[in-house]
RNA sequence: GCACAGGUGGGUGAGUGGUUAAAGCCAGCAGACUGUAAAUCUGCCCCUCCUCGGAGGUACGAAGGUUCGAAUCCUUCCCUGUGCA
């Protein structure tokens, strides 16, 4: 999933977004409701229609930002005060108004309210944050049974592109639902790095009974061996006939592994932000298109890869915007990435759907996909 | 020709007797980035040596001078801008 925190992937729109196959994009509670509002999205007929994106949306809960506006916040059992980081305003967050903001904004899938626990901690602050965790999916839980039925859309989902009427007839159904009228809330598993405390977490997350589990609380600063080691502690308790959601992770190389490992769905900034700052993924590794090596540089960026932008462009060109601080260097690389990360995950299903378990490349078996 | 104002490291621009190899910014070089406070952040950025903490050498238009000590004060010269002839 790529990450659109404020409605929009930067630097990409959402007719290219649909043209390279993404699937599904993450938004952000948290931001959203700051700016331009929950309320405001809703009577536009909510995030899809705003945004004009009529595939999948995930939004977040906000309970990353308890961990990295850590600066501006104060946690209680009752939820967590913010302070804007845009105009320093005093906003109290909790597991009810998160439900409630997300099911205004109406995505597909919604997360509970958890708190993200900082690394390092000791045990037994990662045990009560774990606690707090699971108290806030209970009441996230409870809310949003309440609730669900206020979305934006009403009764049926549905809705046109684009949204002027007297435009064309490029007029699409939405691609993301059945009719649904409600939202799928997913709950979260914390419990740090310890093993025992992740296993506790996810069953307990699980007696609570939701349609999709993520494991939180990772890429917080720990060693990558520590990562794969809590996903794997964490995922053989939970149910593989659910989507197993990954959140905030990974390299090229980490998703292919985690999916291999059953991990379903994961999100990451690192292709956009990263191509952004001039950091590019290949096939043959990273490439940092800053350098002055790529300065007459005439071929692709990676000779290996099929997006537009590899077909078209010279890496002295990519080098040549980015040096030049062109807006065009972080529109174009952040395509690249986005195509590599989309066309590995598109080896990945295929892999899984020839019914070959090995993953494409670490080779490891998956104990528990099909 | 005269009168003012100036000449600082690749650029810009502080500094106006010692704590100044000389702020800041830009450019340049390299690095970081993993549920986005991120078009961000960090380091290097005169030369040589180096045990990477430092050691030495050059340097603020040029040449002299004053002083324990000068980018900073004085003299002459060169150059630039503006104004007046």
């Amino acid at each position: 999933m790529p990450v659109g925190t404020l409605a929009s992937v930067k630097g990409v729109s959402q007719d290219l977004l649909e043209e390279l196959g993404v699937q599904i994009l993450l938004g952000n509670t948290y931001h959203l409701y700051l700016r331009p509002g929950v309320e405001q999205v809703r009577q536009l007929g909510g995030l899809h229609r705003f945004m004009a994106w009529p595939r999948a949306i995930l939004t977040d809960s906000g309970g990353f930002q308890v961990f990295s506006l850590n600066e501006l916040r104060k946690v209680t059992d009752e939820g967590v005060t913010f302070r804007s980081h845009l105009d320093g305003s005093s906003h109290f967050f909790t597991p009810e108004s998160s439900m409630a903001a997300q099911i205004g904004l109406g995505a597909d899938v919604i997360m509970a309210f958890d708190e993200c626990t900082e690394h390092p901690a000791d045990r037994e602050r990662v045990r009560q944050s774990m606690e707090l965790t699971l108290r806030w999916a209970e009441r996230s839980k409870k809310y949003f049974e309440a609730h669900k039925g206020e979305v934006p859309w009403g009764e049926v989902r549905g809705f046109e592109f684009p949204v002027s009427s007297r435009a064309d007839t490029r007029n699409q159904k939405p691609e993301t639902g059945n009719g649904d009228k409600t939202q799928a809330l997913f709950g979260i598993v914390q419990g740090g790095m310890d093993s025992s405390l992740r296993k506790e977490s996810a069953e307990r997350t699980i007696e609570l009974d939701f349609p999709g589990y993520a494991i939180g609380g990772l890429s917080v600063g720990e060693p990558r061996a520590l990562t794969r080691e809590v996903v794997e502690a964490t995922l053989q308790y939970l149910p593989a006939d659910k989507p197993r959601y990954l959140m905030g992770v990974g390299t090229p190389e980490e998703i292919v592994e985690y999916a291999g490992l059953g991990v379903d769905m994961m999100d990451c900034v690192l292709p956009t932000r990263a191509a952004r700052h001039g950091l590019l993924f290949t096939s043959e590794g990273r490439i940092s298109i800053k350098q002055a090596r790529y300065a007459s540089d005439p071929g692709p960026l990676d000779p290996n890869c099929g997006c537009r932008i590899c077909r078209r462009y010279s890496r002295a060109y990519l080098r040549h915007l980015y040096a030049a601080n062109e807006v065009l260097a972080q529109v174009l690389n952040t395509i690249h990435n986005l195509s590599f990360y989309l066309d590995t995950m598109r080896a990945v299903r295929h892999s899984i759907a020839l019914g070959n378990n090995a993953q494409p490349v670490s080779g490891r078996r998956s104990q528990t996909k099909p």
